[in-house]
DNA sequence: CGATAAACGAGACGGTACGTCGTGTCTTGAG
DNA sequence: CTCAAGACACGACGTACCGTCTCGTTTATCG
């Protein structure tokens, strides 16, 4: 499970009474990620889910308080399959986690799900602390996870104050995040190879370094596939 | 108007009957923009709106499609008021059109409005055109103006390849309104001058060159307030 | 149509709107009354009903409050079909109207519905009103209607004072009608000829008279069948 | 307790293990009448009751079939508290006990439980069973114990045959239960001294001779108060 | 005395109906 | 042909009870 649902009183007081089944969790879930394929966000009803799950509407309502929390469950157990492949330099690392980032928000429960929460979480504070709490948070690991490596490498120079550094990581989450996500949803444009090749250009190095790099010119900043040679950003 | 709306049979055919009023198109746009302020997007009424607008449902219905389609025109109308402020260098260009965005998506109506159209628009080809013909591309403008801008000032360099100048604005356009329109609505967190500077300094020097920029030193790349002197990135 | 239903704002008030739907009352009660014979009171369901109508369950509400004052109105109708036989004597007119209204009460539509909403209207005073209106008081007409013709042929003496005269109508029709819905309803036990003559005979005579009335004996008070002759009481 | 619950599998069965509370029994038909009274028959629910009686819902489905099983149980202890009060004739007697009944009518839990069950029962025989031998045979005493009570006054003649003094006792009991009961429930119109007076009038004498017995003249057919005279209804 | 067995409280469960609401269409009469 | 008004068929909502079930606990009688 990925975040507290409608939490019991008290977690570890006795119920006395017969307890909640834990197969109707998996169950309800399953069952919305496929009521997102078939019918997307709008035409998915909690009717639907009750029974594709084998469940009674009652089972459902006495977990989630609503279509926007049960939605944000299912999904965020999709996020958490999110990986950073680790491919030998710090932009064919970004360049991997976009691609399989685009990939996740290709699938049409992702596809669908995904923004009607955040747009739901926009006049549902307690909405947006759980959409929080189980997407975005969860997935900031990736960033961390990237510099960390980069940094290992020697690609990124490490940053002293840890303020100072989990602000970057927010401003750098949100960058990658979000230019991912505009392109995808917004623009409705694919997110392929070359786009994301472009993208990390940018993001490495600047607008001003990524004029002119295009599709047919050799790209000096990324190592020649299969060698792992030197660093495309030199700290210092 | 923004766009079209339900096209009339024929422009030029016989006028008929009553011509439909040309008041009402306006007081309806703005009766769906105060009940999006009102009540948000999910309880917005399509009955609702036309008691505001002082108008019937079928007079709605005989113009717009649906609620989504409706909520696309009443919005693009306050997206199309967004300026690029003419500050003197590319950065500070930014920093405002940024500002500028963040301060139009925490209007209430902006805010629940538009993430909801992009999400029906995952599902429903003709809404995802009529929003990318409404929003996103008008508002490429912005980086378009602000490029040509910076290549007069001498602050970018002119690409002669029209296509691959084109990608690189349809990136650039990615980037920004992504970043923003994540740390805004998705994590949920100020927009605010700070941001804005570390943002734009991530987007023009890169990765590496921002690592250690912190709200305490200074930032050698921005100029003085008030002097207008040397671009903050020098093509070669 | 038996009573007013959700009475409109004014009766001569020009609506302005579509009109409703006449034959939708007409198929909602023969609905209705389908309903209770497959179904039974408590099994009917006003979702039920609908359907079988072919009508939205929205229609049923706009025009009845709910399941008790539709229920009113399609047996009120059933009742009005209650006609007084015209035998020749009073007694042989009282035994019919006694076996037709055992036989009205017999359908199961009656049966069922009847008591039902009599027991509702105990804990609500508006329906306990249509009740009144729509059921009892219209056939107050059967006692007054039998009175007229008996006075007429001069087997009862006429009642001077006005009010007296509703007393005692009252009164007949309570011991009347209680005593056939108490002896089908609640003893659960037949209402038949048998039984009629020894109702009429108690209800002209008094106890003391019909004491010893059986079936074997002859009804001296009874004109032999087909000779419409001496009248049973004697008035003085 | 008044008829019986549902039966255990055999009373001479091996007891076995912890024996049915006593007090739940007496806690739940207390707990259905205050129900009854707080909410009336339709919005009474078991669910309510077993909180009110402080007892878990499956306690009350061990013993009752269901709701009108319970409440024809819970309602049945009150009518065993009716009593004809011996007051010296054969009309105050039934005057009595018509006040008496009318009483009980109108107390808020027999009003709206009564009808209720007796609707239940016109489609579910058990039910209607149950109704019978808890209520009404158990009431036919009454009748039965005025008629003797008379006969040893000499107000009635002694019926020889026992199976016509049982139609008869059947027959008035239907004709003096029916009228109160369609007189406080149908017509729901008081029953109170005056009206006991001309029902009583009426059954005694008939209809004939009741004719014209109004509030304002001297009712010759009653002993004057206080003294047990003449019995008002000659036989012969 | 300990074992056995039913009754008990609590409350989750699969169902069914509720009465309301929103959608998008229709049917009126007026303009 | 448009418009305001409002009825209409449809379908989902979230809630309430139903009667059943599954727990852990209690209270008897029996061996």
């Amino acid at each position: 499970m990925v975040a507290g649902m409608q939490s019991r009183s008290t977690p570890s007081a006795r119920a006395g009474g017969r307890p909640r089944s834990a197969a109707a969790d998996h169950a309800i879930l399953e069952a919305t990620r496929a009521a997102l394929v078939d019918l997307g966000w709008t035409k998915l009803t909690l009717g639907d889910v009750a029974t594709r799950a084998g469940v009674a509407k009652t089972t459902l309502y006495r977990r989630w308080a609503g279509k926007s929390e049960l939605v944000v469950d299912a999904v965020a157990e999709l996020f958490d399959e999110l990986e950073l492949p680790d491919s030998g330099s710090l932009a064919t690392d970004i360049e991997g986690v976009v691609l399989r980032f685009a990939a996740l928000l290709g699938r049409p429960e992702t596809k669908t799900a995904l923004m009607a929460v955040v747009a739901e979480s926009t006049t549902d504070a307690p909405l947006r602390e759980r959409v929080r709490a189980s997407i975005v948070e969860r997935q900031k690991r990736l960033v961390l996870e990237g510099r960390q490596r980069a940094q290992v490498r020697g690609e990124l120079p490490v940053e002293p104050d840890p303020a100072a550094a989990a602000r970057t990581a927010d401003l750098v989450f949100d960058v990658i995040a979000g230019a991912v996500v505009h392109r995808a949803l917004v623009s409705a444009e694919p997110v392929d190879t070359e786009w994301a090749r472009r993208f990390t250009a940018l993001l490495l190095s600047g607008l001003a370094a990524t004029a002119g790099t295009g599709p047919a010119g050799p790209d000096l900043s990324r190592p020649p596939a299969g060698s792992p040679t030197r660093p495309p950003v030199q700290p210092h």
